[in-house]
DNA sequence: GTGAAAGCGCTAACAA
DNA sequence: TTGTTAGCGCTTTCAC
């Protein structure tokens, strides 16, 4: 590693003083003679000196350092969310080392590895789509290292999860199509086999009820996060005879395909009919028209992660897991009329 | 930090022999027993060993690791570029290790001490759009850390730097308006001040020269990244009697902005006027109409980074920085004509 | 082919 | 208040 960077001994010899004596003033003990203190500071600035944080893990059994391991970094989600993650883990001194899986098990798999290599204190985890066999995850937590999920989450394994609140998400973005006058709303499903799409299809069910509109089998599309199929399920619904006035889209991809194949067919949003997406991809606000949508609060869902786990650092074995589940929000754009 | 994980010695006691044969068996050292060897492999397996890095880092005084500081990572641009960089480090087994400095001088400062504390090998930097005093990154170097820079380049900085060819990009975007039929093609320029600035206006300059088309100051609007201005700035291009009937933008922004206000006009793109971004915003591609633009070979900024740091740090003193500069590739879409 | 021992830079008893 | 010493887990001579 370079050149030679000055330690402590440099330090201890030049002042002719011990290295414990010197060790003692960088870390401002309290038994220390402000004399020499003060000279040992002066000359480290001098020389500066940067403790070798490798020591000091080694000799203190602790890194201080947490683990990010997410799916991908390249869409906003993720990036958002470390930053939270950053804030809170800073703040409490803790250093965050993030690795990303690219979606596949054998990288995930493989980077847990080199975590548990590096001695990460902790980890935060977000695993792949592909992740249906949790042994190596469970093997770490065994080992005694905490994690914390997000995004997504699996029900079976121990640990604090941070979530958000799908359901609520997806009633109120429907509660809002209703109040601004849309009675035949129709809803691009998600898959049925994930919690956000069951969740989101609960949402949407539940605000039909609650304002007494009636569920019709036809208007629910199972897109299922499917490219072509989106294009096709829309086309469909736009030709049936009582077309609806409304879509709820189970995340904004869906409906920026959505929104082209209406646009393809000469109407116009939301005059004609209205349009939501979810989870609010960075672009949302830049389509024309700007999509109403359902945001996620990222910054928020890194830092309660960041603080169950550092909370779990802190009381150890006492600690027990905690889900937070958060709410997300409806942001108003231009896809869905005026109240 | 957590469990005692088993080390070396655990492995020795248990097979009664001594932990240098322990330590020769697992990184398959030449003098030793096969018997031995699988012996203490198959032990390391089922004890679930994993190796401290942290150990053999201060034993080797080196980490193995390459540290990567960006402004930030929200926006698509350096995620990507890091992807890059994870692919050639993690290829020649480094690990990455991210931070990013929120455009803030003075956590560019201090993630530099952290960087050096933790002993990277080496460091890929973009620095912040507020840096202006470059001690802390002379004096890193000067202490022997290998800094190859990208995106936010330094010319009076010694080290490798990649960047991309924004004459050429600029070039190539305003020759396909002109080979599409444009003939008044307007730039909304950037910061003069900014290299990228500069070489995006000559590139649209000499693009107009080398085509004999005459070149009109009041064709240039210096928006300067600034959000109100280019509004302002395009708005006075379309009240112009002669309005241009193309729009090169420094940047997606500023395109965006643009094709806002052109649309808010009542006009057509690319009917009335055509519009070219740069540098490809990742939603560039869905608004209405999908934007025309430059885009750059992020992925491949990030290996090229990685591979010129890589190579100093095998080669020592003995290596001569390198600059390399990547061309940019117009990305054709439906905000200009066909040819 | 294997073991003993030194030491990477630092911290933390313990002694003085 | 300061110094001496052991040792964190590992690698690497140097003996045998």
């Amino acid at each position: 590693m370079r050149n030679k960077q000055p330690t402590i001994w440099d330090i201890a010899i030049k002042l002719n003083v011990s290295i414990s004596t010197v060790s003692r003033a960088l870390r401002n003990a309290p038994d220390i003679n402000p004399e020499t203190k003060k000279a040992v500071l002066e000359l480290a600035q001098e020389l500066d000196y940067q403790p070798n944080t490798i020591a000091t893990s080694l000799r203190k059994n602790k890194t201080n350092i947490i683990g990010v391991m997410v799916p991908e970094f390249v869409h906003a989600y993720f990036p958002n969310v470390i930053l939270g993650i950053q804030e809170v883990a800073n703040a409490e001194d803790y250093k965050v080392i993030i690795m990303q899986s690219a979606e596949s098990l054998e990288i995930e798999k493989h980077n847990l590895q080199a975590m548990m290599s590096s001695r990460v204190e902790g980890l935060i985890l977000a695993i792949t789509r592909e992740t249906n066999d949790y042994g190596h995850i469970i093997s770490a937590q065994r080992k005694g290292l905490p994690i914390v999920f997000f995004n997504r989450i699996v029900d079976e394994l121990p640990g604090s999860k941070v979530m958000v609140n799908d359901y609520q998400g997806a009633f109120t973005a429907v509660e809002h199509l209703i109040q601004t006058g849309c009675r035949r709303i129709a809803h691009l499903a998600g898959p049925q086999n994930l919690t956000i799409g069951r969740n989101r299809l609960n949402g949407y069910l539940d605000a039909l009820k609650t304002y007494q509109l009636p569920i019709e089998e036809s208007l629910i599309m199972p897109c299922n996060f499917e490219e072509g199929k989106t294009r096709m399920y829309t086309q469909a619904l736009l030709n049936q005879t009582n077309r609806p006035d409304a879509l709820f889209a189970v995340n904004d991809p869906t409906a920026i395909e959505a929104l082209i194949c209406i646009q393809e067919n000469g109407m116009n949003i939301p005059e004609h009919i209205s349009l939501v997406g979810f989870s609010n991809a960075p672009h949302s606000a830049f389509i024309t028209p700007p999509m109403t949508s359902v945001v996620q609060p990222l910054h928020e869902i890194g830092r309660h992660a960041a603080e169950l786990l550092i909370r779990q650092l802190n009381e150890g074995t006492h600690f027990i897991p905690e889900t937070h589940t958060l709410d997300a929000k409806l942001v108003i754009r231009k896809s869905t009329r005026k109240a």
